[in-house]
DNA sequence: GATTGTTTAAAACAGTCGTTTGATTTTTCG
DNA sequence: CGAAAAATCAAACGACTGTTTTAAACAATC
């Protein structure tokens, strides 16, 4: 009873944060959304500032992590890094798991807390390992860059930041109706090309020739 | 005498809503670093909200735009594109002018209120026309492919978006004294030269080669 | 210098914030 | 069952929120 109380608070508190932010988002409010008294915060939690450290662990400890590292076993390089990118996307669409997971974790690194330091070594520091190791596997060399490499990495991920940042410019730049047919693997799709052929590998994005004819599109092998 | 007032009221508001969001500020902050009175706010905008509108209208009639689209005249294609992101790569860093104006735009982009739209009418849909048509210029057809091409001009203004929104994880990741390499030349060139590969234009982004060899890193022409 | 209208100042407004109290209910377990 | 522990509740705490009020200081015009 205890632990579904702590579960409820965690569940209401975390869309409040993500969508509104620490200071956005009222105590009151987050208990009259998760059914409890306002006290249950304090007695379960501490205070605010604990209950939100608490919605970024779950919101780290989820199911991403292992969906992201999942798709980067020993496949081929290029497949690994689609299913990296793709794991990504995945993670802020909705598969079935919280939506506000990936929101705060965000709004953390955008404008980080004192927790931030926590969320960037046990889940960031990963992923963008992991992303150079395929990187490095795909186009020998690039970790030798200037940077480390760094900057190459940048540029994968960012493309699929942009969608879960940007969201709500996309939708208005591109109208409704077209923003919704953006779905999950035509971006992965598109993002892999672009970033394979920056990397010399796989043909350029507008098409394997210059001028693009329909149909033509190639999809990576996954 | 006024205007002086309301001129270092949206200076000092405008810090504030950048740095701790529109929630985060208290008015009473905000009049104390302005160094005047808590009534002067209501006096001179009538309320926050309207202080607020009031920063995000000086911090889209900004420079910034001037800047960038100075930035591409009738030059070669190539060199707009440069011009283009070492534009927006320059807004953000602080030429002279106030470091909140991006800060606080991203902030409205990323989670917008009902100024949200106008905003993207006067200050993004220009930026997005604009770089469409020098990506149109660049690889004739991009326009013509899947979502208006609308996915490749994405990959592009992402890049540089990414050093603006997560430029403290960067910080992290890379360690302090390599974060401060990456100044704007550098990444103006890097995020360049890896767009124009993945079009299909100049050399991918490990080099001319295959393997990369030092000091044959080729800057693009400006 | 008196009389406008405009701008600043100190104090207080009602309301909400996060947090705590103390009593009451529910659960646990011998 | 009955006592001890755990959990929930309504109510209130002081502090702070955005906003307003009232009066004083300033400026400009006659």
């Amino acid at each position: 009873m205890a632990e579904e109380v702590r579960g409820r608070l965690i569940d209401a508190a975390g869309r409040a944060f993500a969508e509104r932010g620490f200071e956005g988002a009222s105590v009151r409010d987050i208990c009259n959304d998760a059914g409890v008294n306002v006290a249950a915060i304090n007695y379960h939690f501490g205070d605010k500032q604990s209950l939100y450290v608490a919605c970024l662990e779950q919101a780290q400890c989820s199911e991403s992590r292992q969906t992201l590292l999942a798709a980067a076993p020993s496949l081929p390089p290029e497949a690994r890094l689609h299913g990296f990118i793709r794991g990504m996307l995945a993670a802020q669409g909705d598969p079935d798991r919280p939506r506000w997971h990936n929101a705060l974790m965000l709004r953390e690194m955008a404008h980080p807390t004192t927790a931030a330091a926590e969320v960037l070594k046990r889940y960031i520091r990963p992923l963008a390992e992991t992303l150079r190791e395929i990187l490095e596997q795909i186009s020998p060399g690039v970790s030798g860059m200037s940077h480390d490499g760094w900057p190459v990495g940048f540029s994968v991920v960012s493309q699929v930041l942009f969608y879960a940042v940007h969201r709500p410019v996309v939708r208005l730049l591109m109208g409704e109706a077209e923003h919704d047919a953006l779905d999950v693997d035509f971006l992965a799709d598109h993002i892999t090309r672009f970033s394979l052929a920056a990397l010399g590998r796989g043909p350029n994005i507008v098409g394997p020739s210059a001028a693009p004819s329909a149909g033509t599109r190639k999809t990576v092998q996954r």
